[in-house]
DNA sequence: AATTATCGGCACTACTTGAGTGCGGATTGA
DNA sequence: TCAATCCGCACTCAAGTAGTGCCGATAATT
């Protein structure tokens, strides 16, 4: 339904936590200590997160879990892309489109498989540009978008409530 | 997993064929005859579209359904939201924010709760201002976003493969 | 050497959501 | 009357998510 998953959330709270203390070896009994977060799954995704060389992990007692780069320099597509896969919009916009521009189930004629491949795009665009950094710094003003007027008078009482 | 749903992808086709006829009455059956979709789910999307006004529709025989309003004036953001609801990024960007700013689950000390409502927020605002003209056209430019640089040296081999 | 704290990996259950279908009723034009 | 259309309820099946259990491997401490 278009949302991040605990996975992600979970680990948007563990990076935080390791750039508060950028460079030091955390375990993840600290971090499970500071949040109400299962520990177990928590482990779960710093164990992903280790996979995909966001952090490194030290094993052991005093081991844990340390940024392997500065919270600038980590991207919120790089997060997500670890923790659930790059982000798709539908169907179509798949990695198939990542493996040669066809085999879209929905092939000869369908007029949408641009429109979601734009969506995605665009979705993307802003999570590999956004840094960890930028979404932890409080004040930070992200109004890039908020300008754009293509399309008005919109969201009246459409809302489906759940 | 951060994408849409087959819902939404159907009702896009839909849209975008009734954009095509714009005023026209269409029936339901006409738009299942062009794509491959389940005509019997094509209806229930066109149901909802319809519960939330953004087409209109015309019961008995050559009845069907038209658009409310031009294609240039209909978000992005109000199709999703009239098919899967307003997209929420996570447990704490839920409708709880909408009525009153706080019960999120992970209350006193969520670092992560801001972070997450700034990703809805800047999802949402591009669907906002995202019309269905400009989905459907092939060769609109939409690299607002692109020009970017906040985080850099991204997406290495750090995409999981599902 | 024993102990303890940590990460690593496998596998499992329970729950939620999404995709798709069936059926009969109500409305309207021919 | 008949046929084409929209309308509404409820149901099955598959897939993904959340969360847990257990035990082994590693390494510092004693």
């Amino acid at each position: 339904m278009l949302k991040l998953t605990k996975r992600t959330e979970y680990g948007l709270i563990a990076l935080t936590h390791l750039a508060q203390r950028q460079g030091e070896v955390v375990p993840a009994r600290e971090i499970g200590d500071h949040y109400p977060i299962p520990r177990r799954l928590l482990a779960e995704v710093l164990k992903d997160l280790c996979n995909a060389d966001l952090v490194a992990s030290t094993r052991g007692a005093h081991g844990g879990y340390a940024l392997v780069r500065p919270a600038q320099e980590l991207s919120l597509g790089e997060i997500v892309s670890a923790l659930e896969g790059a982000p798709t919009v539908s169907s179509c916009g798949d990695e198939n489109l990542l493996h040669g521009e066809n085999s879209c189930d929905v092939q000869p004629i369908c007029p949408i498989r641009s429109p979601l491949v734009k969506i995605k795009d665009k979705i993307w665009q802003m999570m590999l540009t956004t840094s960890l950094a930028s979404l932890a710094e409080p004040h930070k003003p992200y109004r890039s978008l908020a300008s754009q007027t293509q399309a008005n008078g919109l969201v009246k009482s459409s809302i489906k409530s759940p």
